[in-house]
DNA sequence: CGTGATTTTGAGAAGTATCAAGAGGAGTGG
DNA sequence: CCACTCCTCTTGATACTTCTCAAAATCACG
């Protein structure tokens, strides 16, 4: 893993959004204290049981919070977008690891100094917070989709999720750029490679979305997606903020 | 919802356990601030939405994390027994409806009196913490569980864990009551009530258990039951505090 | 232009959901 | 104490979704 300075106010490119963990972004959170580490992809910036002594927020890429169990069924558990964090959890180590998913940066704060931060920055110190209610509101959203959805439903909720978190919300049609690949989605979903496929072509074929490339997708029609993938739920609230 | 003053140490019968949680109980959480409320079976405690003004604790009975979404699919994400935290969750708002699973009791503590327990006592305020802490590595947990395990599997995780739970850990064979009725076991491992009802005949069939009543469960073959319920994790460490 | 990794497609099997009916239990009133 | 009723739980038959295994197609990259 290289190592970077940061310097100063620059480097910092939050992508904005309706979130308010934003106002940990740029200007708050990574300061003179602040560290800037580069990650290829697949490399590991933490890894479970590893202790925790830093908090991370991305300024460059995609990352992904993992556990790979014993008999090596996999669950991911967030994807983490340039201005979230990751890394809240108040315990003495890890307990999910955290991998680049592509190439990116990550500015790490060690926790001592984060925690000095939160006392005397109450603005921080209520971000953080809310942060890390957020990570908890998101894995209720997530396990009831996992619990009670078919396929089509969470690769709808996937899509829409991508899409509002994402940096171009302007364009039409929407488009979402697929950094990871379809194992990292199926993890995600709690479903297989081939039926997230499946389902992709199946979307394709009713005109929901359509691949220019395999990482590259258009919502042709994203009342239609909205609506699958609300299906279960209500008005969910898309966190730019995790934990791990 | 009937209330009851409390008067100074009585009332509160800490389960027992290997759960540090227990730091709170009894002598600690349930204090002169603190006021015991009666539950009927099925009465809610605290509704999704509902400004989170307080934290509680469990004196007796059981009690369920439910959501339910505009579609009628449920999702159960905790039972809380005696001695268990629940309400813990930092924002304005609570994220999930608290419900009495039968005829039980809460102790309230107003959220502005705890604040200042926890800046007044470490041990209180760290307990708090490693509350939220292992409320989201059993999310971790659960989601993986839901996600990626048979319905055999999900069922064996949930015995033992009740098990596990349980005040009465030394008994041979190790025998759990199920509070709850198959619906909300349903609820809780993302599946239909008749997979439950199936899994529990099919699991008896295999001799793993008895079930002497519906609502009792013996467990005949606990090595058994732990391999399927560790088949796709490791070493779970089962929490008694959750959040809500 | 190969070569290996990723993704898609296909066919079949397995597991769970769904729909429907029956059995068991608890409470109530005669 | 026994019927009646309601509710929960179990069982059965079938359909459907998703998984599994296998192979082909596409993509990334040297």
């Amino acid at each position: 893993m290289t190592l970077a300075i940061q310097n100063g106010d620059t480097a910092f490119r939050p992508t904005g959004g309706p979130f308010s963990m934003n106002e940990l972004s740029s200007s708050r959170f990574p300061h003179s204290d602040s560290v800037v580490f580069n990650f290829a992809t697949g490399e590991e910036v933490v890894g479970e049981g590893d202790p925790a002594d830093h908090f991370y927020m991305v300024v460059k890429g995609m990352f992904r919070a993992v556990k790979v169990t014993r008999d090596g069924r996999r669950q991911i558990f967030a994807f983490y977008l340039p201005g979230d964090m990751c890394g809240l959890e108040p315990g003495a180590r890890y307990d999910l690891t955290i991998e680049a998913v592509n190439a990116g940066s990550m500015a790490a704060l060690s926790r001592v100094a984060c925690r000095a931060r939160m006392n005397r920055d109450p603005v921080f110190n209520s971000a953080v917070f809310e942060g890390a209610t957020r990570a908890l509101a998101l894995a209720v959203d997530h396990m009831t989709m996992v619990g009670r959805s078919s396929a089509e439903e969470r690769l709808a909720w996937f899509l829409t999720m991508l899409r509002d978190r994402s940096s171009a919300p302007g364009r039409h049609p929407p488009v979402v750029e697929l950094v990871m690949q379809r194992q990292d989605i199926a993890d995600y979903l709690g479903l297989t490679i081939e039926t997230v496929s499946r389902t992709f072509t199946h979307m394709k074929e009713r005109g929901l979305i359509a691949l220019p490339t395999t990482r590259r997708v258009e919502i042709l029609k994203p009342e239609h997606l909205e609506r699958l993938a609300a299906a279960d739920r209500d008005a969910p609230v898309w966190d730019r903020t995790s934990y791990a």
